[in-house]
Order: structure tokens, then sequence, then C-alpha cells
DNA sequence: GTGAGATTTAGAATTATTCCAATAAACTAA
DNA sequence: TTAGTTTATTGGAATAATTCTAAATCTCAC
């Protein structure tokens, strides 16, 4: 696994202080629900990891809790084709690298530089403030 | 509009012929919309189209169509993002850049070798098949 | 401790897509 | 052609993912 960078658990409540939010157990605990295991869960796989720590959460919050950490940076929507949104909290420029066999997604390191790179392809009169790249193949198991 | 490469209307019953498929008025004429219009437009966007042309079709014969047409890689399927999966028929390697201004989708063509060039900053042991790109900024209007 | 605003909650509503069973169309072999 | 088989289309029901809504709860500043 490529290291990662994120916010962590007491940036976290900075964070959202920026964002003039609020730190609640519920934001808290989805957050840390994706630090524990990056596997990009969808809404659902959090709903159901946190439940078991917060069982009178609800799913409706747990959306909620997603799109505020979306908002603020600090965790990543991705969306590769049909199908759930899935959330990643490694705020490190990287790639995904999508297993067509396994269905599972992988981070991959991204070089220095090489956003950049890939930004200079764009022709005149068009300005990238986020550039994404998803492999797709297949992953030695 | 970067210059496009497509299947032509003429070739696309021998691609489908090729897959042991028929070529039915039905998905000539949603290959024919997508040429027509290439704004990466939904399946219902797309069902209103032909609807037009073809006021019996049905949504769920849209859908199949398309599908088909993806299956026999005439046509693109593009998911961005949460939401609907949008449509392209343009086969050559290219990138996309979405608009946030206007929500609006562009084709970029991408120099040779570009997406090689990406490939090599996988790790060992994956092996990409495909590399899609997406941009998303302000793009002159 | 009170009031204002923020957050959570459950359930209803909406959206996008797929499934299903019946009909229709096209192809094959006699 | 014509019966039989396969393939495709259709409309409606079903499912899945997400958003909305209105009420309850919480938090913070005063």
């Amino acid at each position: 696994m490529p290291e990662t960078s994120t916010a962590t658990p007491e940036s976290l409540s900075q964070t959202l202080a920026e964002s003039g939010l609020r730190a609640t157990p519920q934001r808290e605990l989805v957050f840390n629900i994706l630090l524990k295991k990056r596997d990009h869960p969808t809404a659902d796989e959090v709903f159901a990891r946190v439940k078991a720590e917060m069982p009178t959460i609800s799913l409706a919050t747990v959306y909620n809790c997603l799109e505020t950490l979306v908002q603020c940076r600090v965790v990543r929507a991705v969306n590769f084709e049909r199908g759930p949104t899935r959330y990643c909290p490694n705020q490190k420029p990287h790639a995904h690298f999508h297993d067509e066999q396994t269905g599972s997604t992988h981070d991959i390191d991204l070089p220095p530089g090489l956003l950049d790179q890939v930004k200079t392809i764009l022709p005149e009169g068009y300005d990238a403030n986020s550039v994404e790249i998803i492999f797709r193949g297949k992953a030695q198991s």
C-alpha cells in the first residue's frame, strides 16, 4: 500500500472548525472508520461499519457526514462506473487502479509533477484545477 | 472540437455482426443520435432525442441499445460523478474535461504515447488495459 | 438556562437502472 | 413459404442509491 497523507483524527476538528462546522461524534466516527480500512467503501458499507460502534446512527447521517467531509476536502468521493459512490480518506495526490477481476480499488502514488505534466496537454482556454486518473486492469494478487 | 474517430453508421452493422448481434433500427438510431450531438448525453436524454424520430421506442430499449454499443466498443460509457452515466461515441483515445461552471463535458485529444507514459507510473504487478483521465475546471466560453 | 442555529434522525420521495414476462421480429432449415 | 428457434423490443414492476423533509436533539453564545 502506498504511503498515505491524510488529515489525522485530531486535525479533523480543526478543519471542520475552519469551515464553521462542528466536530460531532458522528462526523468523527465516520472519518475514523474510513481511516481504519482504506478499501474505498460505499456509503452503505460505511453505514454498516459505523453502526457496529454507534448503533443509533442513521444512514442519512452517514450520507451527511460523508458529504461534509468531502466538502472539507478531508475525504475524496470517487466514481468509476455505474454504481454507488466510494469514499477515500487519502488526500495525497494519487491515481486509482481498479482491479477488474476482484472489483477492488488500489491507490497509486503519483510521482511529483505528473499531474502538472498531464495538464500541459490541455489546449488554450482550459484551466483545470484537478486531474483524476483511473486505471483499469489486472493486479497481481 | 477535437477531431473524432468513430465507427461510421455503415460500419456499425458490421461491428454488431462480428459480435453475433443484429443491426436493428433501434440500435442504429441510438448510435446516430449519439453521433449527431456529441454532448455526452444521459440515457434519458438519448431517449428523448430518439423518441422524436421513433416515438414507439421504449426507455428500456434505449438502455439495452446503449449497453450493446458499449459492449461492441463503438460507444464509451462515462461516469465522472454521482449521477447518471453519460455516453460518448468518440472512440479515439481522449480525456474528458468537465466544466464546473456549465456542467458540460469536452473531449480532449491525447498526444500519442501519453497513455503509455502515464502507465509507467504503475508499480510492478499492475497491468492496466485502460487509462481514463478526467480534468475538472473552467473552460473559456 | 434560554434562544438561535446546527445537526441528526426516520421515513418518504426521487432518480437511475435493471429485471421480467410477453410480444414481435429476424434467421434457419426443410 | 413456413414452422421452429433465437434474438430483440416493450411496458411495467422492482431495485438500488441518494436526496429530501420535517421533527427532535444538540451545542454554543449570551
